[in-house]
DNA sequence: CTTGTGGTTCAAGCGCGCTTGAAGTCAAGG
DNA sequence: CCTTGACTTCAAGCGCGCTTGAACCACAAG
């Protein structure tokens, strides 16, 4: 199976016909081939979705996917996803860091038997003393 | 200074005034005590806005911290936020991973020299060949 | 007293990421 | 032939997380 109709790649990748239809619109994916007036998309599809949900997952925005994927190919887009990879990479380092604490904090809350989360005893990182 | 009015606690916590409010309406925050009928926080409340902050950048619904936080403390509280939190966890630890693994594809993409993250060499993880 | 600053409530609006509905096309099956 | 069902386009709608605007209130400095 070297080809999906919109259906089929919608049910392998956990989406709607009407969300990669609207991944479309906003040139997430290249416009797919038409045959008789629907979409086709080959299997390489699959992988594209995948890394877009994957992006999304780590909080960029489709905008920002769209960049990075670059759709068009344009003459200085490699420049433009060099750019916002650098850009993103410390963004995603930190992301990681504030959610390994907050799985931790959640695991050493239910550990410690308190009440709920915000009672805890365990938990005190966070709390900016800081600035004015 | 042990009490903070909204627009202090807006500035400290980086959020505005109207999302403090909002929090409020949602009882994400305990219903702040009134002074001539302004709002006045305790100092405890800096944290419970940067927990708050913290669960969302991880993905959890204001609902759901909702219930993390379990503002109003009733009787079987205790049991659902354990619930919840049982429940996340895995969820918190499988996401870490794949924001990790995008962490890595994007800086071994960079590395790699590749024209965009598409059509990089170096990724393949992530595409589902499995289901029907 | 007046003006300013920063609160209050409530309802409406906005941006994002889709979904839904209406109206139409096409291909296969009974 | 006629239905069924999956597709097409386009515009409008929705849920979430706030923001904004209108109308009002309270205290402080000039």
């Amino acid at each position: 199976m070297r080809e999906l109709g919109i259906g089929d790649l919608a049910r392998k990748v956990k989406l709607r016909p009407s969300a990669l239809r609207y991944y479309e619109s906003l040139g997430l994916l290249p416009t797919a081939r038409r045959v008789t007036g629907r979409r086709v998309y080959p299997a390489s599809t699959l992988r594209r979705v995948a890394l877009i949900k994957m992006a999304q997952r780590a909080g960029f925005t489709l905008a920002e996917i769209r960049q990075l994927l670059d759709t068009d190919a344009d003459r200085g887009a490699t420049k433009q996803w060099r750019t916002l990879a650098e850009r993103k990479i410390p963004e995603l380092d930190q992301f990681i860091q504030e959610t390994q604490a907050l799985r931790n904090a959640v695991a050493d809350c239910l550990a410690c038997g308190c009440m709920n989360f915000d009672s805890c005893q365990l938990l005190s990182y966070g709390t900016p003393e800081d600035d004015a």
